[in-house]
DNA sequence: GTGACAATGACCCGAATGCGTCATTTTATC
DNA sequence: GATAAAATGACGCATTCGGGTCATTGTCAC
């Protein structure tokens, strides 16, 4: 945002020449950015890998694919944004790669002032996405972050309740909370009734995968 | 993508003056978009909300919070796509709106030409968000979700550990393998062991927080 | 001030669990 | 073919747990 900062070095790993040629001389049209490298594929990539601030890998390579290499690059160099740019819009490939460390998720068909705007986002420490791909991680993410259910547990039960998931077991529970050994189970009587349950098993599990704790 | 489509029906509400007119003004120059109303608050929108495909919406305002609107708005009219557009940038916010069902996320600090491309983004179905609130999102992402260590857990042994998760007891887990109820009491003992717990609970909640299962 | 409920505490009993030791068979792996 | 690991099965023993019943205290609403 400042005026005539440091260009952004970018690098780029795409099979497809048309594509990666495509993609440099757009890249290269812009003041702030200067391309440091274009690759065909990992490999030859790691061969003489320039320093750079954002590298846009492509997932579909010969030999080693670009999710495979994100740790490969963040071990080289902690501090470049990896960018991925592919056609690739399963959740598959979308999760693997972001859970490999990648800092960006954008589509192939993604028009080309985005692209340049997603390096600049990147560089500056955000995780440009198509909104698409956005999309398919805010529902993953709903999905496993489910409408919770009400049990009506009270504070202490609740308190309760999380000593098990800990692992805790009734003598230690009591220990913590300074009540009695008695207590605690009673407590316990009370919460497998509200959830439903009648086992510590199955209360941990129903506290885990329903957020009640 | 096609030419001349159907215009998209936007409404506004925020209720700084000055920058929902701004909103306003900068949104009608596009020749995809009408205007279908622009209100300082949810309260006012309400009491006659007109039809429309995107809704633009603040966060904080007098009265009823944006966030809070979410699902009345939604149940008012389920295909409309929400896009949150304010200045609040916490983790808190941006996870209880995407939870609550928002579309989208921007800041307010969002240039101009990219809220225009978001609200297009969002009638097509994507889920437009600045860039660093899809950074604040795959961290949120990424911490819930696994550096999974291993544990060397033979199949049977996994088996019988999703078993356990399901809150099986000991006796139903052997019928439904079809072993003896003395065999899943020895790959339980192995099961302990290898993931350093000592009780069914917390084999269960470490199975469950560490996705081994 | 009476009923409802949460929190505390106690006892009993049968079943489930954790832990130890041992043994046989199957399946890889070298 | 030997060795190691996994899968299977068994028994004993002390402990924990689940479920039942009962009682006291405090708080809150009506």
């Amino acid at each position: 945002m400042t005026t005539n900062p440091a260009p952004i070095r970018v690098a780029i790993v795409e099979d497809h020449a048309d594509f990666r040629d495509g993609l440099r001389l757009m890249l290269s049209s812009s003041q702030r950015l200067t391309i440091v490298g274009a690759f065909p594929s990992v490999e030859a990539s790691m061969r003489d890998f320039p320093e750079c601030d954002v590298l846009l890998l492509d997932i579909n390579l010969p030999g080693r694919s670009g999710i495979e290499s994100i740790p490969v690059y963040k071990r080289q160099s902690a501090a470049m944004q990896i960018v991925m740019l592919t056609g690739l819009d399963d959740d598959e490939s979308i999760f693997n790669a972001i859970l490999a460390g990648a800092d960006g998720y954008l589509l192939k068909k993604t028009p080309p002032a985005r692209v340049l705007a997603a390096v600049e986002d990147a560089a500056e420490g955000g995780t440009p996405m198509t909104p698409y791909v956005a999309r398919r991680v805010i529902e993953h993410f709903k999905s496993t972050s489910p409408a919770k259910t009400e049990y009506q547990l009270s504070d202490r039960e609740r308190e309760i309740l999380s000593a098990l998931v800990k692992g805790l077991d009734n003598r230690q529970i009591a220990d913590t909370l300074f009540i009695s050994y008695e207590t605690v189970r009673n407590h316990l009587k009370h919460i497998y009734e509200k959830l439903h349950v009648n086992s510590r098993t199955q209360a941990v599990s129903k506290a885990i995968t329903e957020r009640i704790v």
